[in-house]
DNA sequence: CATTTGCACAACCATCTGGTTGTGCGAGAC
DNA sequence: GTCTCGCACAACCAGATGGTTGTGCAAATG
């Protein structure tokens, strides 16, 4: 679990941050250099060069080494994957929630046994 | 930060462990007790129990005492959270995608300049 | 009543995380 | 050439995470 974690864990896990989102929702907006994206963040450089790194790990953005500064561009794959996930089960949940409903309700009135 | 988490922030980061997703995956052929959920995963049944609490914490399941075992429901809202924060940034980004495409190659074009 | 079963709580541990400071280095500006 | 700017790397730190073992407790089973 050192290194060779899986894609989709690595998308959530950079977006469960709340700087890392609105780092991706500054770079929506077109993109930065790294000083420009530090700035409304109230932390180092250095820190936000990490949570970069970060998002590149998990292809979130991509970078591009140009004259003096680091801009960055964003990779949408890596958010198709997570959202595809999500949606993936986000329907069966939905589906299974109804009949979960019932069942549970079901077991309630005939008082319950263990599933 | 130790506490007071947003809600995407604790949606993202359950969903960032593949065991938890696992667990989802399970829970949604239907309701588990805690022991059916160790099972397949190699584990303590306590290290179970954790992430359980963490997918509870994060509202994606919501537990219901029962006679002598805990079985587990989705709380499908959560995800409905989580999948409308993507959706919406995909969409930003897929369009930003195109315009900065063109933007670099027509910087790369001209002899590129800090942006 | 005594035993087993299903689960949670507590303590402990190694590693990861998110931040800091300090430093170095390459590229423009003077 | 020297200075400043933009960035990254390294070392350090506190706290979170993901796992373990050990234990306790409530409910079904004998």
């Amino acid at each position: 679990m050192t290194v060779a974690e899986d894609e989709l864990s690595l998308v959530f896990s950079a977006l469960a941050d709340p700087t890392r989102r609105a780092i991706l929702e500054r770079l929506a907006e077109g993109d930065a250099t790294v000083s420009q994206l530090t700035e409304p963040f109230a932390m180092t450089q250095q820190a936000v060069s990490k949570h970069l790194k970060v998002l590149e790990r998990a292809r979130l953005i991509t970078r591009t080494r140009t004259a003096q500064s680091r801009p960055c561009a964003l990779d949408t794959e890596r958010l198709d994957a997570a959202a595809g996930w999500i949606a993936r089960h986000r329907e069966v949940w939905a589906d299974r929630h109804d009949r979960l409903e019932r069942h549970l309700a079901a077991l309630r009135d005939r008082d319950g046994e263990t599933p």
